[in-house]
DNA sequence: GTCTATAATTCGATAGAC
DNA sequence: GTCTATCGAATTATAGAC
């Protein structure tokens, strides 16, 4: 007699989702130290006391949650930087198409993985090969083949990164500088989704010095 | 009878200063919840109560070497935006110089700006007329003049931002990526120092679309 | 001004009923 | 599995001596 549980439930997350989704919202929010358990008990639904029944500890949940957000964050850009049958521009255009749309939904995301990384800089190490998938990729040798001598072909890599990411880590300050609302930010951003992959093929060829 | 208190104190500092100094450095590494009065209070070299009695509470102490953080940042690029008798290119490369320099010796400060500015992004505002600073600026006016016809000039303020402060915020994560130790990251940044600004230019020329 | 000792509060974790 | 109630540790802030 199955009267108790159906499956139904197609909506209705159970309740170690719903605290595993609290706890990243609150975390990449507030970080570690600055979040509650309390906090996501409530805003997940249920008591304090089945946070611990479910996950033991405050620190195991944390560290639970910020190695699926990093793997999520890998995961994205794994398949784009060694598809080998792509030119360097179409990689470019979807990588930083692919973080666009990741941040814009996650837009804490960004700060959180900066900041858990500088207290604990190890867990990126361990947890995820995340040297192979760079540096070993074939996205990485398609932007050494382009590198004017003379300079560490790393510098390219910094500077994708660097403009793709910092629109989303200084969010907040750059609205201000700029005098925009959201929308406005966000037609910035959609017109540097078009730009960015340009501007990193123009610094490839300033091959002075 | 001055037996007590001569001058001679040039090299030690007095308690309430030696307590803002040990609260920068402890709050910007471990922002403001990860921070106990009891560290800075032992940083500083004094006791815990000494620390209300200067201060009053935790916030009101943040909140004080947080605005001189910023002010110390913002007025460390104000001269050189100014500065009508400078070329873009020169004054590119003293603000890339200006930031590598001031970044080096704290290299928790943008981060913890970064932070601070996520969930106070008033204090910026309000505390310092950035807006002014900035966008107001003859550095603004000489981008403008320089930016292809369609393309937003505010988007070469932030890759100029993005370039040269990314590579701190995210330096123990770019470390990991590239497999480099201290001395061998201090040298790409060494080499950005020199070529971020011929990055830029190499943007603006872009003039496609 | 600076200290010791302690009050007051907050927060993570657990016991135990259902 | 989920809850209420509570313990115990950690932490901010203050009282009061010197």
């Amino acid at each position: 007699m199955k009267t108790k549980k159906e499956k139904i439930e197609t909506v209705d997350l159970g309740a170690e989702e719903r605290i595993k989704q609290a706890a990243t919202r609150l975390f990449a929010k507030n970080g570690f130290a600055g979040t509650r358990t309390r906090d996501i008990a409530q805003e997940a639904g249920i008591n304090l006391a089945l946070l611990n029944y479910y996950f033991r500890s405050k620190e195991k949940l944390f560290d639970l949650v910020m190695l699926e957000a990093m793997q999520d964050f890998m995961r994205s850009i794994a398949s784009i930087v060694n598809n080998k049958d792509m030119s360097l521009e179409v990689k470019l255009e979807n990588l930083v198409q692919n973080y666009f749309q990741l941040f814009l939904v996650q837009p804490d995301l960004p700060l959180f993985v900066m900041n858990e990384l500088r207290t604990n800089p190890k867990r990126l190490e361990s947890h995820l090969g995340i040297k192979k998938v760079i540096v070993g990729s074939h996205f990485f040798e398609q932007i050494k083949k382009r590198t004017p001598k003379k300079v560490n072909p790393f510098q390219f890599l910094m500077n994708t990164m660097a403009l793709t990411v910092f629109p989303f880590l200084a969010a907040p300050m750059l609205k201000i500088i700029g005098d925009m609302d959201e929308s406005a930010y966000l037609q910035i951003l959609e017109e540097r989704k078009k730009k960015i992959p340009q501007w990193i093929l123009a610094q490839l060829l300033t091959a002075k010095s």
